[in-house]
DNA sequence: TTTTTGAATTACATTTTTGTAAGATTAAAA
DNA sequence: TTTTAATCTTACAAAAATGTAATTCAAAAA
């Protein structure tokens, strides 16, 4: 479940934020300390954080920018000074979204919404790269399925990582010779068979079966 | 220079906006054909799209969600129907902002300033991290430097990676441990010294000076 | 200054990765 | 079916990465 963290002072809007977001399936978090605010954020590693700018000890705009520093975690800033000049401060300040007050609490949630999946979709572009069957870590360089775990070298890495750049085509074998010894010294061409069926081991041991497909004469495809 | 799509039917309002947005350092491209919308959008490869909500043949907000099926880029749309049913579509939809008319010119801008940057700052953190001094490369695992290239080792590559994640920070000799062999058996402790010593050499290979420095008793500094 | 301690350095042994060789399979062509 | 050629498989050797040991160095404490 994802969590939202509340930065707002007024106990009973924070309350009731809480209740209208658990409803919708969100795990929510409220902070009432604003002595520290900055390493309070940071420490609870929401998902999102819903800030109020009007707080006792210190302004949302140097908290939104402070935690920028440090985290890319998708920040809403709740303002009740409905002017223009806090709008453009607040998008200035690295905030990702502002709501003003009073705020319909429908549209409230479409962002929290919107802004969730838009960040869940940069995660999964970046570092892993979900195949149905398993998952290519391109972070740690493995295979993931379920809970298990397995280290891909370098090489195994790279030729899975370009079938998986054409998942469902069919890649020729001197593409991916090219794409993994490119204009270094020449590499016997049975090298690559040796390490598709590296490869091809390994996802083996994952529990999957025949995800690299041989197309004799043509090359190979990931399914 | 980031290249901005406007897609907009009223011809004196596009042609306002690009000299505008040309004025502060953008390119600009119009769209003015609308029967074929979603594959120009595509085609035109732009940096950010500012979309008009009220096109002849086609609404805003199918484009949106079309667009979104393929691309990440950053959407603003801009809106006359001023109502908060509007907003919540457009949020669903996928766009990353939207202003309605009349617009001020100064939040636009602010507002696409912000986007490119966030989304920039996506970027760089998937696959470059750019340390002044040089380049780690994540999806390839070396460090640059003008025309130079050195591969790094998987030790040197997670070490470095920690580093540059605390860059001006002082990271414990634990902490980089804990990140590189975490529950593993137990390692010796000078291991890491040759580590260090290792990933050093290369950065100096580089051409770089002393970027990693010892403080004595609390740990390392990338600078 | 001397002593102490944390870190750097060098050399070496172990492990892992990688490429090659030789032979076995298998699908398609003859 | 037999032949041919592409791919697979296994085993092994070379190369690269990694960890450990022993020693040196240098900053801070005494």
């Amino acid at each position: 479940m994802q969590k939202i963290l509340i930065v707002e002072d007024d106990e009973k809007i924070r309350h009731e934020l809480e209740t209208f977001l658990n409803k919708n399936g969100f795990e929510t978090e409220g902070l009432k300390e604003f002595d520290n605010v900055i390493n309070d954020i940071l420490e609870k590693n929401a998902d999102l954080i819903l800030l109020d700018i009007n707080l006792p000890y210190s302004d949302g705009e140097y908290i939104c920018k402070e935690v920028r520093k440090t985290s890319n975690v998708p920040i809403i800033i709740v303002t009740s000074r409905n002017n223009e000049i806090d709008e453009l401060m607040s998008l200035n300040y690295g905030a990702d979204q502002y709501v003003t007050k009073p705020y319909n609490i429908q549209i409230l949630l479409a962002k929290i919404v919107g802004l969730l999946k838009r960040n869940e979709n940069a995660g999964i572009n970046t570092d892993k790269i979900d195949c149905k069957d398993f998952v290519l870590n391109r972070a740690e360089r493995v295979i993931e399925k379920e809970n298990l775990k397995i280290e891909l070298t370098k090489n195994e890495y790279n030729i899975l990582y370009f079938l998986t750049l054409h998942k469902g085509k069919v890649v020729s074998r001197d593409e991916i010779m090219d794409y993994l010894w490119e204009s270094e010294e020449f590499i016997d061409d049975n090298t690559l068979n040796v390490n598709i069926k590296r490869l091809r081991t390994k996802l083996e041991d994952l529990g999957t079966k025949d995800l690299i497909e041989t197309r004799r004469g043509q090359g190979y495809i990931l399914k």
